[in-house]
DNA sequence: TCCAAAGTGAGAACGATTATCACTTGGCTC
DNA sequence: GAGCCAAGTGATAATCGTTCTCACTTTGGA
């Protein structure tokens, strides 16, 4: 069962789920892999062509806001986008870079965060991205 | 004693140290912490005010090819370089969000690797930045 | 010295993202 | 249910970091 975050009312938070959100969270949703805008704005301009672009880009501002939506990286210049796909648990992501599927991945940072709390610095936020080959990907050999 | 990378004739390996690029390599190491193009090129044009912004994205392309240069981030759109201040040896950072000082941090992933093998993933590549505050930073309140 | 390749600088072009603006819609109050 | 208004929409222009182009200069080896 997913978690309670990964529901489509959750995506917009507070903000309103109108049938242009709707749409663009659920083409979200079907992609199942990391995303650009632009592939985002192309799946859901194939469901409902009237869509704006500048629409796509506010909605994935307000589902990266509540969380429901995340950065994993980028492409050829553009941020790559994937639903959060652990609920509320803290995590990180490994990214297939052949097939863009993403799949969340423990936290390894304990120990350095020690580490660096030795040396003074103190840490408030990090990034974790694996990249590599999904099993599907290295089966068929892409 | 800085490891051998860290001399300004490596910077750009196989490529030639021109006037200019010795002047781009000595901003960059001048301004001891992350660093966007703009900012180096603010610094190097200090210097000599004839050195175009073009020749400084060259410059940073080259360095960043044979690893004297690392990109360690972005800010508001712009992305953080730092100078690599560990060698060949693998490593990743951590970044003062408050001055921008860089300091490398051990590689934590060895348990995750081999998670990520049980999921049957085959990581190929990795990225890891830490953020927080520096002793001095956290000194002075910044 | 000569030459070909590498590098330079100015400016144009590019492309992802953001801002603007007139208009529509959703959800609340009465 | 009608009215209100903040939130959202879509087309388009603007922004801005980065890359490309091109004529020119410099470099380092033959
Ligand atoms: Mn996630
Ligand atoms: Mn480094
Ligand atoms: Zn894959
Ligand atoms: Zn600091």
């Amino acid at each position: 069962m997913a978690a309670i975050r990964d529901d489509l009312t959750y995506a917009f938070g507070a903000g309103r789920l109108t049938p242009q959100r709707q749409t663009i969270a659920e083409s979200a949703r079907s992609l199942g892999r990391a995303f650009t805008i632009d592939d985002l704005a192309e799946e859901a301009r194939y469901r409902d062509p009237s869509i704006g672009v500048a629409t796509v880009y506010r909605a994935v501002s307000a589902m990266e806001a509540t969380g429901w939506l995340e950065r994993v990286g980028e492409r050829a210049g553009s941020v790559l986008y994937a639903q959060c796909g652990a609920g509320d648990r803290h995590h990180h992501h490994l990214v297939c870079t052949s097939c863009g599927r993403v799949e969340p991945a423990e936290c390894p940072l304990h120990d350095v965060a020690a580490h660096a709390a030795t040396s003074g610095f103190v840490i408030t936020n990090h990034e974790v991205t694996l990249y590599g080959l999904c099993p599907a990907c290295l089966a068929t050999g892409s």
